[in-house]
DNA sequence: ATAAATAATGTAAACGCTTACATTAATATA
DNA sequence: TATATTAATGTAAGCGTTTACATTATTTAT
């Protein structure tokens, strides 16, 4: 393999100028440039990436970092990410993690091997502070995805959940749903909580008490989803409606409502959230609201690589908050269609 | 940042001594072992990964590259390869591409750039011979996931296709079809010529003689399995079972005929190939082949460190072929519960 | 034509680590 | 106890870059 030495050598020029031509920095004569570019050709050379990351400390290598559980939308997100940032020849790193405590480990790994020179972190259950404190003590740029706004200095990426969550809960209460249960993710989840958040505050704008035999925790699996519906179904004064934190639960809750004997959506309308591809094709299709997952990628990445250079200038600490607007797609799981 | 001659000033010993210590090669007294740990965790220091594959030129990163296409797929099989080779504390590093040639220049970079010690490459349509050629001249170890018996030397981890679809053809016709379509996916692609193979082998083994008219050609998306089995059902004399070649074609097989005013299974069985998750949800649900994509991706991480390891000691090129087993799943869409 | 200013290129140190080889310490053997 | 053997540690070169600084070539001004 080719080293810089080599084309400088054959080149007949130092390898700084060989440098200076690859990298497009500091001047340089066309007619040297054009010389060296023809012995980088012929040599197929490319410069050793991890010498450049010893010497100039900058890696083009994004590390990303997620729970094994995001791993549904993980897929999507990354595709996104990585459309954005390989325009600009950055790679990504993965990081998955079984718990928070290797979500830990993995981001302090990263960063301790200088392996990245950005960091995306994926984490909507967070209870670990050290998720937030270590990469911003290390100077190294970070984007969270789905984190609460706590954090000073924390620019994160989340979704519109709030304000969709109450859309969503207004539609049904349009509907003539007043008895409207829901049916929550796993406990400490962002996502889950601030739908949660939307779904009590249009209860409460319209004036509706929250019933709580009516709130049902569930874990985002489609099984949870079952079987809390189930129990919903089996009260004797049941809801009308239910919305459930995501669409696996939503799908779940339609199996057990079904398994009840009862209809979709003329005895319980069900509704969900994210719009994963399965609910177009569950009968009835599911109302759910979209997340444009490699949308937000895109974003994400686009995010990250402005820290990153604006960090290379100057390290001004900005706490940058960007929302994704969601949308609400109407299908049948929600009786809009029904003449009650 | 402390490197490792902060930690070998502090504990007294030579940065070499350091370096035996946490890499655990060769001796070192328990007492010199002990001291140097209490500095290492003291200032918290673990080694910059890139001056560490600059001089051993052992890179701990596996490079991960696979067409835009197979995103669907991908998300499993990388969990599945990172759960393995984690324990052994290598990354993954991806490299998406969308079509062929970006492929082969993200193969290119990885190796040039000295970035990965392993290579997993997913070209189930390649028809570029470099994708083959360029990591097995550089002598980095490579796993193939879906690709043709060709090129020698070369080791890929295949799936069952062929066997599962003779199987599944097989059923249908014990279920007493003899006019069966098929849909095949994007022509090149080889896990979709070989479920064809499969299908031919059952029809010719059963004396049953190919209708030309019920073969029809979709690129694995949904969309072209609805398209293409619009036009089959509108066939004067139209087949009574449909195979597709992955389950995103199969439904949209199922929606045409439902549109064609047709039943599923009654007028017309459907098959499909993957089992994604969509697929016990639609109505009727899909009977399919399951393919165990985080297992897959396992087996493909094993084997590549395998490969690695030996590749460290001796350069034998030994061609080899794993053969995933499948699994078929009886549902309703192929009417196995019908009385006929 | 010469001096001054600027542009282009070269030189060599440094980035943080591993490891072959040299040296020293500890143990075994006679 | 002296010597031979083995174990533990140290020394320093080198991995392939980038870049501050030094040097040389080119252009501009006089």
């Amino acid at each position: 393999m080719a080293t810089i030495i080599d084309v400088a050598k054959l080149a007949g020029v130092s390898t700084a100028t060989v440098s200076r031509v690859i990298n497009d920095t500091g001047k340089v004569r066309p007619v040297t440039r054009k010389k060296v570019m023809k012995v980088v050709n012929e040599l197929n050379f490319s410069p050793n990436v991890s010498a450049q990351i010893l010497q100039s400390k900058q890696s083009k290598t994004i590390g990303m970092v997620f729970p094994d559980a995001s791993s549904l939308y993980f897929s999507e997100i990354i595709r996104g990410i990585c459309n954005y940032v390989n325009q600009f020849g950055f790679q990504i790193i993965i990081g998955s993690a079984h718990d928070e405590e290797e979500e830990v480990k993995t981001v302090s790994r990263f960063l301790n091997g200088h392996t990245v020179g950005g960091l995306v972190i994926m984490a909507p259950s967070s209870q670990n502070d050290d998720l937030f404190t270590l990469p911003i003590n290390h100077g190294t740029p970070v984007v969270f995805i789905s984190v609460p706004p706590v954090k000073a200095g924390t620019t994160s990426v989340v979704l519109d959940n709030f304000k969709m969550s109450v859309e969503m809960t207004n539609h049904l209460i349009k509907l003539g749903h007043r008895n409207i249960g829901f049916i929550n993710g796993s406990s400490h989840n962002y996502d889950s909580k601030r739908r949660y958040a939307g779904y009590l505050k249009a209860l409460q704008e319209n004036g509706i008490e929250v019933n709580s035999d009516f709130i049902a925790d569930g874990n985002f699996t489609e099984d949870s989803g079952y079987k809390t519906c189930l129990k919903l179904c089996e009260l004797t004064s049941r809801p009308t409606a239910i919305f459930a934190a995501n669409d696996a639960m939503a799908i779940g809750a339609i199996e057990a409502v079904k398994d009840s004997g009862l209809r979709v959506p003329e005895d319980i309308a069900i509704v969900g959230f994210d719009d994963i591809s399965t609910s177009q094709y569950i009968t009835p299709a599911l109302t759910t609201v979209r997340v444009p997952l490699f949308n937000l990628g895109q974003v994400v990445g686009k995010t990250l690589l402005q820290k990153i250079d604006t960090n290379y200038e100057n390290h001004i600490a900005v706490t940058e908050r960007i929302v994704i607007p969601l949308e609400i797609i109407i299908r049948e799981s929600c009786g809009s269609q029904l003449k009650r």
